[in-house]
Parts: C-alpha cells; structure tokens; sequence
DNA sequence: TCCCTAGGTTAACGATCATTAACCTGGGTG
DNA sequence: CACCCAGGTTAATGATCGTTAACCTAGGGA
C-alpha cells in the first residue's frame, strides 16, 4: 500500500504552522508561505479565500479535536481522579506532538477574523471547563471560578513543552509535565 | 508631597505595554500608540529611536528585575525549600502586578532587535536556572535538564495568571497559583 | 478531438506603516 | 531681550504586503 501522499492544502496547513509558530502570522508573509511549499505567493488563493482562513482553519480544527478526544477519553474514564489523568496525558500527547500549533494556538489567536476567534474561544473554553468540571468532582470544595482557574494554569504548564529546549527527551518530558500537572491539580 | 507625575517615556512604556498586550506589537501602529498617549505618531520619535526600541526597553527592564529582585529573594531565604517558595511567591506577585508586561515577554519577544532578544533571552535563561538549581538543591536525584524543564513548566503555569478571566479575586488567585506551583515542584 | 477546469504563473494595485523632513512654539537661560 | 532647544505638529517617502487581474497549461471526460 501506498503512503498517503498529502494534499496541497495539508502541505500548506503544516508549513504555515511551523513558519507561524518561529516568526509568528504577521511575521510570515504569502509569498514566504508560498515559497516554503514550492508554489509562489498568489498560488496559495487557490487553496485558501486569504491569508486569515489558512489560521482559522488550522487553529479551529486543533481546538475540535482537542475538544473531542478529551470528551472521549472523559467518557472512558473510570471516575474523576482516573479522568483528570487522562486529560493531562491527552494533553501532552497532544502538545509534544504538534508543537508548533500549541505555540500559535496561543500566541497567534488574535490575529483570527472576529467569527473564527469567537468559535477557537469557545471551543477552549469548553475544553477548560472539561477539565474543570472533573476538577470538582474530584474536589467539590473547589468554587466553579477556582476549578477554572487551576484548570488553566495545568493548561499553561503544559503548553510551556514547545518552549523547552531539546536537552532532554520526549519521553522523559511527557511524565516529568503529566506528573506535575497532576500534582498542582491535586494542591 | 505631591503624586509623582510619570514622565513621558514612562507612559509610552506603560501605554505601549497594555495596546501590546491586547492586539500583539505588529498589530499596534506607532499612530495608535502615539494618540493613545495624548501625542501623534512620529512624535514617538522624540523619546525613542524607533518602534522596536519601545519594546525592547520594556521587555529588557521586566527581565532585569525580574532576575535582580529573584536572587535577592533566594540570597535572603533559608534554604532551598524556602527560597523556591520565595521565587515563587515573587513571580506570582509580579505576574499579578503587571498583567500585560507578562502577556508581551511571552509572545511577542521574538519581534525585537537581535541584540536585545539575546539580552532577554540571556535574562531569562538566568532567571529559571535560578530556579532550578534551588530546585535541584532541594531534590538531588534530579539532572540538570530534567530541573530546568521543570522550572520552565512552573513558569508556564504561573504565567498563565493574566489570560485568567476576572471571576476570581487576585487574592486568592495569588495563593492558588503560588500552592499549585509549589506541589507541581514537588512531583 | 475539443474544451473545461484545476492549479499554476507574473504583473499590477492599493493600503498600511515605520520612518524622515520640515516646520512651529513656548518657556527657561545667558 | 534674544535665543535655543525640547517636544510637538503635519506632510511626504519608501517599503512591504495582502489581494486581484490576466494569462497560461496540462490532463481528463463528453
């Protein structure tokens, strides 16, 4: 069997989000973006209405699937404690997986024409508020705000993986990140 | 005895600071930051030689004090357990303090000149390895890398304070993010 | 065979911006 | 009093960029 060869499209989705991702959407231009997969610049209004929807695209699509899988994996999940671990190593799969669109997820956000920023906010928010409602399950004294709260810091130390420099492996970062998410989430 | 009254390059810097923060340095032209400030457009360039050099006064000084007022923190603190708490404790304070200071040291730092992104990138190297090493003070089994990926990760979870929305008091939002970040440096 | 269309190309346009030029003004100093 | 200059002003400049226009070409179906 063949290995799936990606479309134009994809090839334009991951190459804008690694040169998003070092120099940032203003920072990258079309004819760059263009350059970097082989065609040149106005080729990409083939593929894309304009330079935002190749953002809204990438951005919406990685907060659907965030959102679904830790649904999922919320709904495997054998009571809130087991629950909370599998969006924590959800998480960091996922971060240590595609870095650069954790990094313009969520440096780049503001740059989304003002209907693709409102359905990235919301989609974040009900992942947050995924996470926070396990969060009170498992601590019922925690008020909603607090949950949500905590539940964005663990996001914040999770999402500093991309940052990290390579000194130390995948592997090892994957269980030092869960493992302290897990701790500060229990504090 | 009277208020002091800021000077003008200081309200250039605390003006560029809060427009930077809410739509990113490449998304504020000097024109809006100027009327933001009474005064229009090139008039800027009476107290700064050029956009960049606005940024790079900002991200420069928070850098600085950031790491001087941390070493004075773990120099004064009694041992390794007390001075992480002491880093923490200060970052916390500080983030909560300058919300956008911290919103642009994360993401727009790679707009600056390149001798001032080294200069911040060197301060802020400094400042998590001052962590790390109390850390690894405290907890020897750990290696180097393994400390400061731990350190970074603390970061990013502390500076997730400013994204927070307001339904929480800053009060107890600096004692959960201060006992999170603690317990998550003690997995 | 003929034509349509998907997916390129280069050239041109118009907006936006950072930056510079040229000019003005009022208050403190020699 | 005369002058200087710090700190403004508006107008102009030049670069960059997103986007559009106009055009080309190969390949597959009627």
């Amino acid at each position: 069997m063949t290995v799936a060869e990606p479309t134009r499209r994809e090839q334009i989705l991951t190459t804008a989000a690694e040169l998003f991702a070092a120099r940032g959407f203003h920072g990258v231009s079309v004819a760059e973006l263009g350059a970097a997969c082989g065609i040149s610049g106005p080729a990409l209004y083939k593929h894309f209405p304009n330079k935002q929807a190749v953002l809204a695209e990438m951005l919406v699509s990685i907060s659907e699937e965030l959102l679904a899988v830790g649904r999922a994996r919320v709904a495997a999940a054998d009571g809130p404690a087991a629950a909370v671990r599998a969006l924590v190593d959800w998480h960091v799969e996922f971060a240590l997986g595609h870095r650069p669109l954790i990094i313009v997820q969520d440096r780049d956000w503001e740059s989304l024409p003002d209907e693709a920023s409102a359905q990235v906010r919301a989609l974040q928010r009900k992942y947050v508020d995924l996470l926070a409602g396990q969060l009170r399950m498992l601590r019922p004294e925690l008020a909603k705000p607090t949950a949500h709260a905590a539940a964005q810091a663990a996001f914040g130390l999770l999402n500093s993986t991309p940052r990290a420099g390579h000194a130390i492996s995948d592997a090892e970062l994957r269980t030092l990140l869960a493992s302290m998410a897990v701790a500060a989430l229990r504090a």
